[in-house]
RNA sequence: CGCGGGGUGGAGCAGUCUGGUAGCUCGUCGGGCUCAUAACCCGAAGGUCGUAGGUUCAAAUCCUACCCCCGCCA
């Protein structure tokens, strides 16, 4: 990293926490790892132009990231900087034991360098007649000693992994794609540099640091206790899973996998990788994506809005289109219109017909129906890492809710059982779909939870039970208040 | 042919693995309701599922060829 957060690690992110909370509501324990890698050429030379030190200039950088997590209500449990001294204590045991396991092995590395960018180009890369793209001056032909990581040795193995786990790698096009690359036939790769310090010096000779890449990613494995508590790293590395952009799957679904099979480590991570917000087509460049930082989204559809979204507009996996009219329109259709339209109306009847005292649900309706077929698909799609297809299926509750009231036409009734019944059930749905819906909106869903009188906290509750109908008391105090997604106009 | 992804009513997408009346959200048009955030509900129009072949009783879905868009190739 190297700038702010885009909205791309916003989006690995605010789905990598939805998923979390998803299996937070199921009782489960997980936690959510999040952070910054800091080393490398592209930090350091940051740092000079700046003139600062390169710590100093990971450090406004990484801070940058703290403060969009925690403005974006992200529940991560660490927050990991590849600079900390607990990860160059588990990258230089883990890359040790490669060595030791005789994977790293010393070659000279030869290319076309430009000396102002301490960087090797291929000659794809350059331009105006042999040029670096940057400098626009004439490379050199260059040659280094480096260690070279034996990835070639690992092809057989990494095959096997893959074709052995069915979810190794998903959705399934990626680990094709995975395969495909495996196939193509892997040469060994260069790990060290010595043109820069900046990174983790490498054990066994101090003129070398490793290349960024192979710091990084060690950084998940360093979080759980590699290195330093074998009893946390033993609890938490079998069932690790990794989120991530599809323009990052070489490293971390080929070289990582490898470099822990080096180390000894047999317990693979699973991989769940998404594609790219396109706008207007084409991949957001650092220009149009500073013209919608995050905070600019914050500020216009509020976290919960623009969390719900962002997660809810765009499938997990292949490409999608980012535009603002695009998550103007999905913010007023389902968060404004449809549930907190839903809330809106049976607050207000609640309190015009009931004296602001809720009814109980029927043990009998058809929402309850709706009501599990909602529950069963909302879970199936988080358990398939498919945040938009989870928030449809929890929606579709709602929508069918709003019918329910134009049927039954509370408004209209006398107080007693009929209007009783109609409202409960409504307030029942109102309960059940704030907390299929907390991942998402986790405050909003606590707001909603708090105005059909409940108590507690709506994270607390223990999904499946909570979504069994019938479990909303009555008989208590109704909240009516302001809309809590107003209608965004465009 | 370096590898991979995609082309589905006006827009954005799902469906393709496991062939069987083309689905969702938005938009448009008509109607209803009036509790609600000009919101909500019902109905309708609109697609020969990139093109051309093939397999099959049956193809968006399988096979072949081609066209177009996009990404990756420390």
């Amino acid at each position: 990293m190297n700038d702010a957060p885009h909205i791309g690690h916003t989006y690995t992110t605010l789905n990598a926490d939805a998923v979390t909370r998803w299996h937070r509501l199921l009782g489960e324990e997980v936690m959510l790892l999040t952070g910054t890698d800091e080393h490398g050429l592209k930090i350091q030379r940051s740092a000079e132009e700046n003139g600062i030190t390169p710590l100093e200039q990971a450090d406004n950088t990484s801070e940058r990231y703290r403060e969009a997590w925690e403005l974006l209500n992200v529940a991560n449990d660490d927050f990991i900087r590849t600079t900390e001294p607990r990860h160059h204590k588990a990258v230089k045991q883990l890359l040790q034991q490669a060595y030791d396991n005789g994977y790293v092995t010393k070659g000279t590395y030869e290319g076309l360098y430009c000396v102002s960018c301490e960087a090797y180009y291929t000659e794809a890369d350059l331009v105006d007649d042999e040029c670096c793209p940057i400098h626009k001056r004439p490379v050199e032909h260059m040659k280094e000693d480096n260690y070279f990581f034996k990835l070639s040795a690992f092809e057989d193995r990494l095959l096997e992994w893959i074709e052995s786990t069915p979810d190794a790698i998903s959705p399934a096009g990626y680990r094709n794609e995975a395969i495909g690359l495996i196939k193509q036939g892997l040469d060994d790769i260069s790990m060290t540099r010595t043109s820069l310090d900046w990174g983790v010096e490498v054990p066994w000779d101090s003129d070398h640091v490793f290349y960024v890449w192979y710091d990084a990613l060690i950084n998940y494995a360093t979080a759980v206790g590699y290195g330093a508590n074998d009893e946390e790293f033993a609890k938490w590395w079998p069932s690790a899973h990794h989120m991530i952009g599809k323009d990052i799957l070489r490293f971390h679904c080929v070289y990582w996998p490898a470099m822990l099979m080096a180390a000894g480590i047999t317990d693979i991570p699973t991989f769940h990788v998404h594609g790219f917000l396109l706008v207007g087509g084409e991949k957001m460049s650092k220009s149009a994506f500073n013209m919608i930082a995050p905070a600019d989204l914050v500020e216009d559809f509020g976290v919960d809005g623009f969390r719900y979204a962002l997660l809810r507009d765009n499938s997990f996996g292949p490409d999608g289109d980012l535009s603002w009219e695009g998550l103007l329109t999905r913010y007023n259709s389902d968060l404004a219109n449809t549930f907190g339209n839903l809330l809106q109306r049976v607050t207000t009847i609640v309190a015009k017909s009931c004296d602001g005292v809720s009814p109980a649900p029927a043990t009998t309706s058809p929402l309850a129906a709706s009501a599990s077929k909602a529950f069963t698909e909302t879970a199936q799609a988080w358990e398939n890492v498919q945040p938009s297809v989870a928030l449809d299926a929890t929606m579709r509750l709602v929508r069918d809710t709003n019918e329910y009231l134009q049927e039954n036409e509370p408004w209209k009734l006398e107080p007693g059982d009929e209007l009783n019944a109609v409202l409960g059930n409504a307030l029942e749905v109102l309960r059940i779909s704030a907390v299929l819906l907390a991942p998402a909106i986790p405050d909003s869903a606590q707001a909603v939870w708090e105005r059909i009188g409940l108590s507690g906290s709506v994270l607390d509750q223990r999904l499946p039970a909570a979504a069994v109908w019938g479990a909303y008391p009555g008989g208590l105090s109704i909240e009516k208040g302001d809309p809590l997604f107003p209608r965004i106009k465009g």
